[in-house]
DNA sequence: GATACTACTATCCAAAAGGATACTGGTATC
DNA sequence: GATACCAGTATCCTTTTGGATAGTAGTATC
């Protein structure tokens, strides 16, 4: 019973730290818009009517508290430019590149678990 | 005004995608718990008690409810002994294997992050 | 002078997520 | 007979998230 203790290579102290450095990721990640807003950042400045646009379904007040919420985790710069009337942009900061990996794995992730749910359905 | 566009490289049709497909992933994966529960049972199968110890801050009826999600969309699979008192095991199924690259770079972010976060407030 | 565009903010509200606390039935232990 | 462990449920509540709708100031256009 306590022999094979010693095969395990997850012990359990790496699992527990596992968790909590993806509990860490999702403290700043969380939620329905922050991933996403990264990634329609990811072609380049946009203003904010843009970024809504793309988004399609997010409001302003959403769009307008997370936007906020990226730029204190600095992960997003904000530019004023004095156009008339005047233009504000949003872009990624080099920081924001760490996330690259991040948000690739799970965009080819949301590709394959599609295919995956729209044939099961047409299995079923 | 228009000669630069063809430089471009990420489409807005392939952002507009992206998007899509990382909220496609989202909308299976968000909240608090889901990632950090599948962390914790990439050790093996756990009791529901052993999984409440390991995730310290989460309440049973949370647990209950995040893993019967985690089972409707095939992560998770329950597994009943009648033994006494009954006891119920829950493990990882094939297809959460899946995730094992998302997760995988959520965690290494997580730490950098962390990391990134001590660093400036040593720096502060 | 009405309308529209810019980038938002304000107010109110609904729904979901999360959490505290208590409790259940069954068995086993003290 | 009291207590404890198992795997949860039940009830109530707070917080967070998200959303609908309207409105702001300044300019420019029709």
């Amino acid at each position: 019973m306590e022999a094979q203790v010693q095969q395990i290579e997850h012990s359990p102290e790496a699992c527990k730290a596992s968790v909590g450095a993806v509990r860490d990721a999702l403290y700043v990640l969380n939620g329905k818009w922050k991933l996403p807003l990264i990634v329609a950042l990811s072609n380049g400045p946009q203003r904010f009517n843009d970024i809504q646009r793309t988004l399609v379904d997010i409001t302003p007040k959403i769009l307008s508290k997370e936007l906020k919420e990226l730029e204190l985790n600095e992960f997003v710069e904000r530019k004023v430019f004095s156009t008339t009337p005047v233009t504000v942009t949003y872009q990624l900061t080099a920081y924001s590149q760490s996330l690259n990996y991040v948000v690739d794995e799970l965009r080819k992730w949301g590709v394959q678990h599609r295919e995956r749910i729209v044939n099961s359905r047409r299995g079923a």
